[in-house]
DNA sequence: GTTACCATGTAACTAGTTACATGATTGA
DNA sequence: TCAATCATGTAACTAGTTACATGGTAAC
């Protein structure tokens, strides 16, 4: 079977809510997938295009009086099948991500340690601020949607959020230690 | 100030190690830098010659009887500057690190339980490989290498996996107990 | 003579962002 | 009339990988 960017998964995903044209799936990216996944404009026309190329998805324009046209796609039996079938797959492989903060560290011992500390708090505020922002997400949906399987896999990929979130924060706190702490 | 990508100044960096040709700095990054930095040689030769051209390393041909040549970079005065400069800037923002398996998760209600069930065993499987993976590299340098600045540095960046893996293994054993024994 | 390692490099490709261009409708 | 929102799209650019091409040396 032919295999798509990961990023045409999810495409094909969102196709599966109501949110059937280009600007409707980058509100969804937007508001639901942000902690984990983005995408532009640059991208999802795009990639619209080429899923009906494909004979993922079909295209329809529709027209409402007093709205601009907008072209409204659906998956074809082909899409989610497609769709289906990557869901089972475990993953490729653990993704390496690059890191920043890390790449920084790695390379501190060319500076004075305040200024690596300085570093480490700007970097543990930030976490700090996001942490909030999913414990924040995780209060409304718990609050205003009921506990349907939807709302499962979607508190799941909060809760992971978090969790790496706060494992990151400790990091912090612990690597700031040892850097005040050892040989002073 | 001008900016390059966090590559550029991973090379740099590198380059005041005595890892000094492109093909000791490929070493270099799969032996230390592998678990949160990669780069193909078709990124590191390119990016040396582009370093020279900005000023801020300078290239010397030097043949060892017997050995292949080998260009040999070093930082200028500026190279040095840049990197100094870089390592005291905070990160420009937090990653959104594109997460397949929260992407997988976001629409399993797609597929029966079972299936998830399977793809979040594997997921497991890799992660405990990982933290075995560092908890073994770490082991390592604490054993062969003295406690000195430059090995905390780089105990750091080692640990931060091990926490980052260790929460995402529990992540996945709370998220496998709900999908488990969620509306059975 | 063949395998492993040392060493450099490019061309084609994939993925993705940013900035730009366009234009309609709604509500203050 | 002006800003916000709805809506689609492309061109230029950046970053990066993969596959290929080349060739020397060392050890078995």
């Amino acid at each position: 079977m032919k295999t798509y960017s990961d990023t045409t998964y999810a495409i094909l995903g969102i196709l599966t809510t109501d949110c059937r044209s280009g600007y409707a799936i980058k509100q969804f990216i937007d508001q639901s997938l942000h902690h984990f996944w983005k995408i532009s404009y640059g991208q999802i026309y795009p990639t619209l295009k080429s899923l009906v190329e494909e004979g993922l998805a079909e295209v329809q324009i529709s027209s409402t009086p007093g709205k601009p046209d907008k072209n409204e796609y659906s998956l074809t039996s082909k899409g989610k099948e497609t769709l289906k079938n990557w869901l089972e797959q475990p993953i490729k492989q653990l993704p390496v991500e690059r890191n920043e903060i890390l790449l920084k560290l790695f390379f501190s011992r060319h500076q004075p340690k305040e200024k690596t500390l300085l570093l480490l708090e700007s970097y543990k505020k930030d976490l700090e601020s996001r942490f909030q922002t999913y414990a924040a997400i995780e209060q409304a949906i718990t609050k205003y949607h009921d506990t349907s399987a939807d709302t499962m896999y979607w508190l799941f990929t909060l809760d992971y959020g978090k969790r790496i979130t706060k494992a990151a924060v400790e990091w912090c706190e612990a690597a700031f230690d040892k850097l005040l702490h050892e040989g002073v």
